[in-house]
DNA sequence: GTCTATAGCTGGATAGAC
DNA sequence: GTCTATCCAGCTATAGAC
């Protein structure tokens, strides 16, 4: 006997809704995408939409649900190895790539916009700032413990500071120009240890 | 006889308006502040709103209308000076200091939602955009000159960069937290002299 | 110039057929 | 599960009185 639903078949069909309004949301904006666009764009009816998420904020919060184990993921993949600054730009390589696809662009600047009304939306935002930043944060750790950073950055201070400086690519977004070379240069002397300048500490 | 109409106090009124409506387009971002929410907050009726501007868009561009003389001003204040990298700072210190500010932050990321659907909006922020970037190439072109900046950066591209990390320190508005030092380190270690690095061209 | 009142439209969310 | 049809709230912008 068949179930009635198919898992499967709903986890495809959220998906569909989830990324077509993705490209929507990226464009358009929250507020100027309707229901029904998503609908089409999804290859369904308006009423399905409300089938599959509670309501037009759900759909928003789904694109984003998808970044927390993948977060999880890139961490674990930058934990180890022996060059802590190494790791570090290597995470800021993968976290400002996208920052040329103007459709990335979009989307993060909808999230600001959609963040401070939605507070579910605030909970999975936080969980995946935390994730990266604590990866951030034992990097340059270990990278400070081996004098390769500047001992007195404080690191979680610093690990803001280089999501904040990844973000702000994001707002200038040219698919012409690929940001990567520019952030790694940034983020590398931002976290380095004076060259000879020496700090008087007693 | 006195003319129909008082000019002051019609300038009066308009920055009444816009002043009023940028606190809420900050808080409730542009779609969910109506206009019977502006008139009120500016203490007149609605439809005077529309006196005052042509729609909605024109309150909101107004807003960023008085950054352009602005701009200008504080521009012209740094370009005389010994010390190109000590102006650069000082601009990036007046730049993000409002990065503390949440209305600050709210109102910059409205602006970036509203840019892409309101060509005369586009004008207004590209001249001031135009403006402080001029200042600052013409700064870091100088430091190049006198060997303190990077000679290996192109300076509009650094100019932008620098723009663009002072954008990304408003995405985090803390009102607790001054943004103003790390930045100053950030732009600082961006764009000096590698130590002893030799570029070995040729 | 400034008000009140409202025309006219849009779009989220639902009801109920299939 | 998916559709169509629609209710209803909310808003911009205008009309016209004062």
């Amino acid at each position: 006997m068949a179930r009635t639903v198919d898992p499967e078949r709903t986890r495809a069909r959220r998906d569909a809704i989830s990324s077509a309004a993705a490209d929507l949301f990226a464009t358009k904006g929250f507020d100027h995408t309707t229901a029904a666009e998503i609908a089409r764009a999804a290859g369904l009816s308006s009423g399905s939409v409300f089938y599959y998420f509670a309501d037009k904020r759900a759909v928003f919060r789904s694109i984003f649900e998808a970044d927390l184990p993948a977060s999880r993921e890139m961490v674990a993949r930058h934990a180890e190895g022996t060059d802590p600054l190494g790791s570090i730009l290597a995470m800021v390589d993968e976290l400002g790539g996208p920052a040329q696809d103007p459709s990335a662009s979009g989307i993060l600047i909808e999230l600001l916009r959609q963040i401070d009304h939605d507070v579910q939306l605030q909970i999975v935002i936080a969980q995946t700032t935390e994730v990266i930043r604590g990866g951030l944060v034992a990097l340059v750790e270990r990278g400070q413990a081996s004098g390769v950073l500047d001992p007195e950055l404080d690191p979680t201070e610093a690990a803001a500071w280089i999501q904040n400086i990844v973000d702000g690519a994001f707002l200038s977004a040219d698919p012409e120009r690929d940001p990567r070379p520019m952030l790694r240069r940034i983020v590398a002397r931002f976290l380095s240890t004076p060259p000879s300048t020496q700090g008087g500490n007693s």
